[in-house]
DNA sequence: CAAACATATATCGTAACGATATATATCGTT
DNA sequence: AACGATATATATCGTTACGATATATGTTTG
């Protein structure tokens, strides 16, 4: 799914600016995917122009001038038919394969402190994700828990991985 | 690592032409990562201007000309401070994840078969990389083969996690 | 002998990222 | 009261990368 997509898909909930679009990612969402406001600002310009959604916008007193984005019928009819298209697996990158595919240009105290770095990151972001569970239980739909189940799990099974990877860099 | 580090990474080993790069991905690097030819040419010319490769073109009478690309002492050098730069966890993009986020849209049988179908479709790409390993083995090196290692583990884990949603779509 | 496949390079439009610019409002602190 | 930091809010710019397409030659196969 592009980027369009997803923003319907926030849409189909409830009226939003773009700056509570980005802030919507950041929460339940960020571990799989992700938008910056380069991609957010100009995918509501062009949904705007092709009538998949309105952009009210709204002069306040207080606080910078915002612009309400609300989906449109012709808005929800292009997500849903999005969501029911089947999909398949996309081959996934990998910054850590990719340089353990090039290691040999490294001395052994390189790929070891390197690999080692790289897996307390993941530690570290499988620990973010331990602790958002109450915000995400409260927030989360049956779905939406599925993902983040999928997540806790993924992080589990990415963290044993790495670790044998690295415990046989060691053994060397 | 960016497109050009990539590549670079692969001339430190011999010269090869852009169209020898590309398939150089998509035997042992495919399923972590890859580039497209969109991607290649572009970066090659780029990298032949900052000095970092040379190209010599290759009049053949035989077969399409070529341009073969060589490394220099300048391309090696950057390739390895890259290579020595610390790197951490970079959030994957999931379309699974994308998907079941917004499945309350759909249809409690749309969601089961689209689930399942994706359940098959990475089944499939386990299936081919393990298929991969004769191939592999007789080209890799060790650190090579702790990516494929990595890659098989990588898909056991993701198939079981997979599976368990799916499961848990089943019981509605 | 034609069709299909493999070799080989290159560009175009589009999508997306990350950085940056701009502006207002609030909150804490000294 | 003044200051800086943070939060709210929109937008664009340069760059990277993808996927599709164009172009051309050579080889294999039905």
């Amino acid at each position: 799914m592009d980027a369009r997509s997803i923003l319907l898909g926030f849409l189909m909930n409830r009226s939003m600016t773009g700056y509570e679009l980005k802030k919507a990612f950041s929460i339940s969402f960020s571990f799989f995917s992700g938008l910056s406001y380069g991609s957010i600002y100009p995918a509501l310009g062009k949904m705007e122009k092709e009538g998949l959604i309105r952009m009210q916008a709204e002069m306040r007193k207080s606080g910078p001038n915002r612009k309400i984005c609300t989906i449109t019928a012709e808005g929800r009819k292009v997500f849903l038919e999005t969501l029911k298209e089947p999909f398949a697996f996309e081959g996934t990158k990998s910054i850590f394969l990719t340089r353990l595919f090039f290691f040999a240009h490294l001395a052994p105290e390189e790929r070891r402190s390197s690999a080692h770095r790289y897996f307390e990151s993941v530690r570290q972001v499988e620990k973010t994700l331990q602790r958002a569970r109450p915000e995400i239980e409260a927030k989360a739909d049956r779905f939406q828990l599925l993902c983040y189940r999928f997540g806790l799990r993924f992080f589990e099974d990415l963290s044993r991985n790495i670790a044998q990877t690295v415990k046989a860099l060691e053994k060397e």
